[in-house]
DNA sequence: GTCTATAATAGGATAGAC
DNA sequence: GTCTATCCTATTATAGAC
């Protein structure tokens, strides 16, 4: 064979679900042979950098994803509650609508963590500056913005753990619908 | 020896410190027996179910601590705000200060939280009902009470892991200091 | 109750054939 | 690019002496 038996995007989509299913320990290497039918020596010809490779392309590709389909559409130019709310159906649909853990918090456990770290704080400080943007084009004043985007974060994150402990997005999907307002409202 | 080399509340705060920071599968048997100071035989004495059986334990007394700090000062007769405020002060020791992130997240990652979900999941919802309780007894209709109960959940697991991430515990501190009123007030 | 020693298995990683 | 086979280390867990 000298063909790829699974194509990188493939590759990429089994990685992210077993990653943020069980964080960087918990994914094991014979785990990702079996869900994506490669044997591991396969694996390492496609990372030669090994596990802690695997997990920083998956960082890496998710940060693209998440900048495509909801930062994207938030520093859109347009009405300000227009481009939340698109922004906000593309965060729904990045985390499954509430059923699919947050990789930046599941890679963040951990000393392992230690090389993956830049990689995530990078992405939250993106997710802050894009809702802070555009809590200050709803006319808030600077500092107000700021706390919303922390705030939004905030809720963000502990819904998706919430939803996890619950086995029930119910709680996520409140917040999406609640989150437009609450980022630009007065 | 007969007597114990390190006695169970020492002990019970070691391997807590080793589950929040690292969760189920990052602690192994290596690094209780090293922060210990026990060989892993004699943690198999003191623990007959294993590694498993060590979360089960920190879950428990983390819950009873959770329960005796934060619970019952948020229950205690007298004034809403008071109690909100003590209850409050507890959970920031109880996480002190948003350094420490929560068992009950860290935990509930990977498929092996299987025997331990029940668990997590009787701790949150008691958190949920004694939150609910205090908004109720600030005057608040039980469907509002029930969803800043919720809010408080979220915004506290979500400041945990913004704290953790950003490696700041800023977020969680000023959460602390914004619940007592976010969870009372009209 | 703790220890040394050891078993049994699983983990990440590599060599070399096809 | 994928495979089989293998290495080495770490991991959980147990046996039995003190």
């Amino acid at each position: 064979m000298r063909r790829p038996k699974i194509d990188d995007d493939a590759l990429f989509e089994k990685l992210l679900v077993l990653f943020r299913r069980n964080g960087f320990v918990g994914t094991r290497l014979s785990d990702i042979a079996r869900e994506t039918g490669l044997q591991k020596a396969s694996l390492y010809h496609r990372f030669p950098g090994g596990k802690v490779e695997m997990a920083r392309v998956v960082l890496e590709r998710a940060f693209g994803e998440l900048e495509a389909t909801v930062l994207a559409p938030l520093r859109e130019p347009g009405e300000v509650l227009t481009r939340a709310r698109r922004g906000l159906r593309g965060l729904e649909a990045f985390y499954h609508g509430g059923q699919a853990a947050c990789l930046f918090e599941t890679l963040s456990l951990g000393e392992d963590a230690g090389e993956l770290r830049a990689l995530i704080q990078r992405a939250v400080q993106a997710c802050l500056d894009a809702f802070t943007a555009l809590a200050k084009d709803a006319g808030l004043p600077s500092a107000t913005a700021k706390r919303r985007a922390a705030d939004a974060i905030v809720q963000i994150q502990g819904a998706l753990v919430l939803a996890r402990i619950q086995e029930s997005p119910q709680v996520f999907r409140r917040l999406i619908r609640d989150l437009p307002d609450r980022l630009t409202k007065a």
